[in-house]
DNA sequence: TCTGGGGTCCTAGGACCC
DNA sequence: TCTGGGGTCCTAGGACCC
């Protein structure tokens, strides 16, 4: 059912301004509400990256992607934040809900943005109306500023929410797409990245006008489907369904870039037990079991490869997925060959009541009390923070244990940058 | 600008089965 | 022991997004 022959339909996107900062102002307002603060993924240099910014921060000039040492240059005052996931999945759920009210048709692209098909909505007003009173509530409840875009489509409602941040509504119909769009650079156009408008330049195709005007021939010799999609989507066409339908996660990943590059055997074991570790708890804490472990290497020049197995039997356990990704290491990875990034992804996600019961053969009385032990564990942790329970052989002085220590947070964190260079910086740990 | 970490979706080849 | 066509699973990589 394409757009010409259906019904109109009323698409809402929801994007949350600077999500992360804007998280950590609500929450701590005293401490951070109208500063220039930034959350960056680390403190070390190395790895030391502006995920978000605040607007006070933009404003003096620190951009997302920018490493820390070049953000507290243009910006000395900037507060740097360790992220805190726990509590923008809280803030999360808290808009999502408050959307919710408004249409069931809710879907959620990512933590910070979601996308609301309100045609069937209009007991609760215009599609401006409805726009102004999530904005409102988002505020007044949650403390978060919003920006929302109103369209026909998902695509052009993502446009809409994109141009005018933060706490802006901004409407984009159909007609108006050649006027507000059709100048723009490709790259602008949602879902066309880096690689491809590289590629369409090449065919000399600049702009998303000259993308709506290009031979569809030609578009899909080079690039199949998408070259077909591409240039429906800079016609501002797009049929794509607001799809509700959230269960669960595909995939659970953790990667970390070593503080140096690595070439020892021992030392990739910590690191693989505690990304093991983190893993297999994000995925007992959603009830799933994963069947296929992925790990990723990265040398020193940026060159990643990931090697996978796939299990007879889906598990949740750290000993099975730290067992299979050791030996995946081992088989893939060439002895005494620096390393500077780890991770491991659990796939094919399933939910665990729906899968059959393990069987342990030779202690399957025991198999409950071994649940329940993980069980109780993994609530300590919740309650007391990640260092509460630890087994032998995640402590050490690989990074991924300093990952989870969520003492690493606020503005301790800065202080710890400014004195990075202290040798003995981890026995504060 | 020397490049983090969390994801999703798509493609394509090979193995394997019928 | 020469070989069609379809389907599924597994694996690896690429592109994109936030």
């Amino acid at each position: 059912m394409s757009e010409s022959a259906g019904k109109l339909r009323i698409i809402l996107h929801i994007d949350m301004n600077a999500f992360y900062c804007s998280v950590h102002a609500a929450e701590e307002p005293d401490i951070y509400k109208g500063k220039p603060t930034a959350v960056a993924g680390s403190v070390e240099l190395r790895k030391g990256i502006v995920v978000t910014s605040s607007y006070e921060a933009r404003a003096r000039g620190v951009r997302t992607g920018v490493t820390v040492r070049q953000a507290l240059t243009v910006c000395p005052e900037l507060i740097i934040i360790s992220p805190d996931f726990d509590l923008y999945r809280k803030y999360s759920r808290g808009f999502m809900r408050i959307a919710g009210n408004y249409t069931p048709l809710i879907e959620a692209v990512s933590i910070d943005e979601c996308f609301l098909d309100i045609t069937g909505s209009s007991q609760f007003g215009t599609p401006i109306e409805i726009a102004e009173t999530i904005a409102r509530r988002v505020k007044e409840e949650l403390s978060l500023p919003c920006s929302i875009g109103i369209a026909p489509n998902k695509l052009l409602a993502k446009m809409a929410s994109d141009m005018r941040k933060p706490d802006a509504i901004t409407i984009l119909r159909r007609r108006e797409v050649p006027k507000l769009l059709w100048s723009k650079p490709c790259q602008t156009l949602y879902g066309i990245g880096a690689r491809t408008a590289d590629k369409l330049l090449r065919l000399n195709i600049r702009t998303i006008g000259e993308l709506a005007a290009a031979n569809e021939k030609v578009l899909v010799e080079r690039f199949g489907v998408y070259g077909a999609w591409m240039k429906q989507a800079a016609n501002g066409i797009d049929d794509s369904p607001v799809e509700p339908l959230q269960e669960g996660p595909k995939s659970i990943g953790h990667t970390t870039t070593l503080p140096a590059d690595l070439t020892g055997r021992e030392q990739f074991r910590r690191v693989l037990l505690n990304l093991a570790d983190q893993t297999t708890r994000r995925l007992r804490h959603q009830r799933m079991v994963s069947s296929t472990i992925q790990i990723t290497i990265r040398d020193p020049d940026m060159r990643t490869i990931t090697r996978s197995s796939t299990l007879a039997i889906p598990t949740d356990t750290v000993e099975d997925v730290y067992r299979v990704a050791c030996r995946l290491m081992e088989a893939h990875w060439k002895e005494g060959s620096p390393v500077r990034l780890l991770g491991i992804t659990l796939q094919t996600l399933a939910s665990k009541e729906e899968t059959p019961l393990q069987l342990d053969l030779f202690s399957y009385e025991e198999s409950p009390k071994k649940d329940r032990l993980i069980t109780a564990m993994d609530s300590l942790r919740d309650k007391y923070g990640e260092d509460a329970v630890l087994t032998a052989g995640m402590l050490g002085d690989d990074p991924s244990t300093l990952i989870r220590n969520k003492k690493l947070r606020g503005t301790s964190l800065q202080k710890d940058f400014l004195r990075e260079k202290s040798p003995d910086i981890e026995n504060d740990y």
